[in-house]
DNA sequence: ATGAAAGCGCTAACAC
DNA sequence: GTGTTAGCGCTTTCAT
């Protein structure tokens, strides 16, 4: 049978197509015995109202695309677990584009989304290049993941490096240590000099002082974290815990700390940074900080959802603290913490 | 400025708003130089057709749900990439729902996408229960991944496991086998009588002759599998071959194997059946047979991409053989066979 | 080859 | 509290 509309409801129930929208979406606005009328006669015709209908005379569709570069790796998912878990509790449903690491899919994407049914754009960028939105029409809203953008109408929500080596600093600290050593990726770089930054500004607010021998440079490398970590067991006050820019640069330094016949954590505590799948199989396993992806998701998808109810409210920039990963290789004995 | 529409690109290019839809939609069915004023006009006011208006008029939005049990998982993210591709180069959308293996949410979904702009929907079942197909009304096509279901108008796409089991045993025949054991699970549950079948369906068609002393069960445990393994190795006779039903089971296999001082592949070639994650780091690497994940969501799209065209058209299952993921447990030393 | 107009199913402004 | 009706933006029949 053909599927009722709200004509044949209102034919049914014998009322107007108004009265039954009016049942339906404003129940209160309707007499209580007309209201039944019209429930009864919605649920005898098993009718759904017409979506497409409703979202044409709204100009409102209740979706949002997601474009990811990857739906393969398993921080991508929870970010898309994330996203859409928040997404569904508003009423909206995700959209999903999956451009497998493909700059120009990533394009055509944001050609084809003007032609799709969707209210906004989540865009969570992989490792290329910042995704076109310039391309997008400005009544789509959008938000990006991990990007930057100039755009005056485009929010971003970002991890925040900085305030996580802020923690993983706080963290040592917390556990008595005071001489507390960096090894760096290259200086150059942002994620560097954001790293940094936290590191600093940690120092400005305790009685321990910033010195400048116990930063030094892993140019990125298990080698060069391997060089950097001899360096600092040479100092004549060697530091007793040390952060290290990447799990894989850890990996350098933890057999530099073997090779000085230290052990760890009991000679030398440390950290690495981002959560390589690996980190955890390291001996001792590695504490570390984690990208907090499924929040990522989450808040990227309020953030859309806000704006979506206030177009013109001011470009909003959200950074989310890592997690911190507490393993062996930190000495801390009292648990986990928890992480989602 | 306002998004401009159909009406305003007839303005502007001075002709009809029918002539607009024609020049867009049937190119040839207008004047070259009236399509040529008509796209002139659509270029300059960044004229982008209304989706949902088209999508009012023609009964259908491009779009289909896909709903799976929980997107973290890599295999179901291989699904969803399969699916996705593949609808996507028809001009589809892909609405995904997570339902995080809860059953109840699986149940939301199925009620909310009638209200939901999709043409069909697409269930991934997980370890649970059967989705609730029969809550869809009938003019939603659907179709099924690994579940069957009674209902007339709904396709099914599984994994063939009948089909895997005559794959990996005729692999072993290829390589010289005659003697092929094969370890099952609980031999009452259809998994293993589909294997069973493919077992000795292999058999009617080759000179080698089944013999029942070859089929022992492991009874889905390590244990079991151990036993079954030294009762395979006391026959007179005993198999240069054997297939284990999983590749969890093959670990006692294995030990039984060694435990009896001999080793594999050389003295006894064996393989697993579901590629579990680790299998690939068992000493030694286990041949296994995998999930064909991606084509189960691109042959699923597809399936329902037809069923739209055709609704009318009888019940579809199809089954894809699992590919078989040739690792070093079965000796076979001419390379890796490729899997997607 | 082109235009006028109906209508997809719904909501909301307006009238009563 | 309820009905009438315009109109969201598009495609398509029917005229011309």
């Amino acid at each position: 049978m053909r599927k009722a509309t709200i004509k044949d409801v209102a034919k049914k129930a014998e009322v107007s197509v108004a009265t039954v929208s009016r049942a339906l979406n404003d129940p209160d606005s309707v007499k209580e015995s007309t209201r039944e009328k019209v429930m009864d006669a919605v649920e005898k015709m098993e009718y759904d109202p017409n979506p497409v209908a409703k979202a044409l005379r709204l100009n409102k569709v209740n979706s949002i695309g997601l474009i990811v570069p990857n739906i393969t790796n398993t921080s991508m998912a929870e970010i898309i677990r994330g996203a859409h878990e928040e997404l569904g509790d508003h009423g909206y449903n995700t959209v999903l584009f999956n451009s497998g690491e493909d700059f120009r899919r990533e394009e055509h994407f944001c050609e084809i989304i003007q032609n799709t049914m969707v209210d906004g754009v989540i865009f969570v960028t992989g490792t290329g290049a910042t995704p076109p939105v310039e391309m997008l029409s400005s009544d789509l809203a959008a938000c990006l993941i991990n990007r930057k953008s100039e755009l005056e109408y485009v929010d971003q929500v970002m991890a925040d490096e900085e305030e996580g080596m802020k923690l993983l600093t706080y963290h040592f600290y917390r556990m008595g240590h005071k001489k507390i050593g960096f090894i760096t990726g290259n200086q150059q770089t942002s994620a560097t000099k954001n790293k940094l930054k936290g590191y600093k500004n940690f120092f400005e607010n305790k009685e321990v002082d910033f010195n400048s021998e116990y930063v030094i440079s892993g140019n990125w490398t298990i080698e060069g974290s391997f060089l950097a970590m001899k360096e600092l067991l040479g100092l004549k006050e060697k530091p007793s815990a040390v952060i290290i820019g990447t799990d894989t640069m850890a990996l350098g330094a933890i057999s530099a700390i073997r090779d000085s016949g230290l052990s760890i954590p009991e000679d030398i505590a440390i950290s690495g940074f981002d959560n390589s799948p690996s980190s955890e199989y390291y001996t001792p396993s590695l504490t570390t900080l984690k990208y907090p992806n499924y929040k990522l998701g989450k808040l990227s998808a309020r953030s859309i959802l806000n704006r979506l109810k206030n177009p013109d409210r001011e470009k909003k920039n959200i950074n989310i603290p890592l997690d911190i990963m507490i393993r062996k290789s930190c000495g801390y004995r009292m648990g986990f913490e928890k992480n989602d």
